[in-house]
DNA sequence: TTCACTGCAAATGCTTTGCAGCGCC
DNA sequence: GGCGCTGCAAAGCATTTGCAGTGAA
């Protein structure tokens, strides 16, 4: 029979820091870059246990995850309301967040056609900024 | 001025080994899985050869460069004509490739609208497939 | 002959893991 | 009180780099 695997989750003050750090962030952050902020705000988490505990809220989905350009892992804090892509500027790392229903449903519908299920994407536009390509 | 940088390049065999190696392919390598691959047809390159050779190639703009799901850069021979994307599964790997003209147009016209040039775009879907969906 | 290219091995930097102690339930 | 969670340090990987020998031009 398939269960949805019920998994225990203690609340410790590191799962609680780490998903209020996250309430607080807009955009996506990498381990290192959360657990530095972390320790800006002097609260003590280890690095082991920030990657544990993201890597353990994107498995629950309580995370989005996606790779950035450097081929990090980087976590958002899940809302579907909010969903959006990104106009990446190779150069400076300038971001414009775009919202692209075509492309979700276009994604959705190749996911269907193909017979997949449980279906995510990831889309990502580099490119130069124009006040880089001026120069 | 602005001058195209012209760079001595020589043509040793490790070079042309690689540069073969991909024309033989259809579909992005990680350096590693090429330099396996080489390894596997006796074609002796070091590994540290074998990033260093990619990684000029892909300044060069001998060769498209990307991240796979795993966040290695993987490479692919420059070729226009063919370029598409891909339906992952999650669980077996198995991958479906994906013409969509529409999302290329779509990506062409956001960076435009935003002013953003020499752009290059990724676009995974991950999902289960219907094997693995059906276990 | 010259100097870019290579191979090798050591060094980096991100991420994961083993283990003993801690603390949530 | 039990067992999942932490911190720490060590281990793992992919990737980069220093250096001296090799070979393309």
């Amino acid at each position: 029979m398939s269960e949805v695997p019920v998994r225990e989750q203690r609340v410790t003050k590191q799962r609680l820091a780490i998903s209020a750090a996250l309430d607080g962030l807009e955009d996506f952050v990498s381990t290192q870059e959360l657990h530095r902020l972390l320790h800006e705000q002097d609260v003590r988490v280890s690095l082991a246990t920030t990657y544990r505990i993201l890597a353990s809220m994107a498995d629950d989905g309580l995370v989005d995850t996606l790779r950035n350009g450097e081929g990090e892992a980087v976590y958002r804090r899940c809302s579907a309301t909010s969903h959006h892509h990104h106009l990446l500027c190779r150069n400076c790392g300038k971001t414009v967040e775009i919202e692209a229903p075509a492309v979700e449903s276009w994604a959705a519908r190749i996911a269907r056609e193909n017979g997949f299920t449980q279906v995510q994407h990831t889309v990502e536009i580099y490119g130069l900024c124009p006040e880089c390509a001026a120069v």
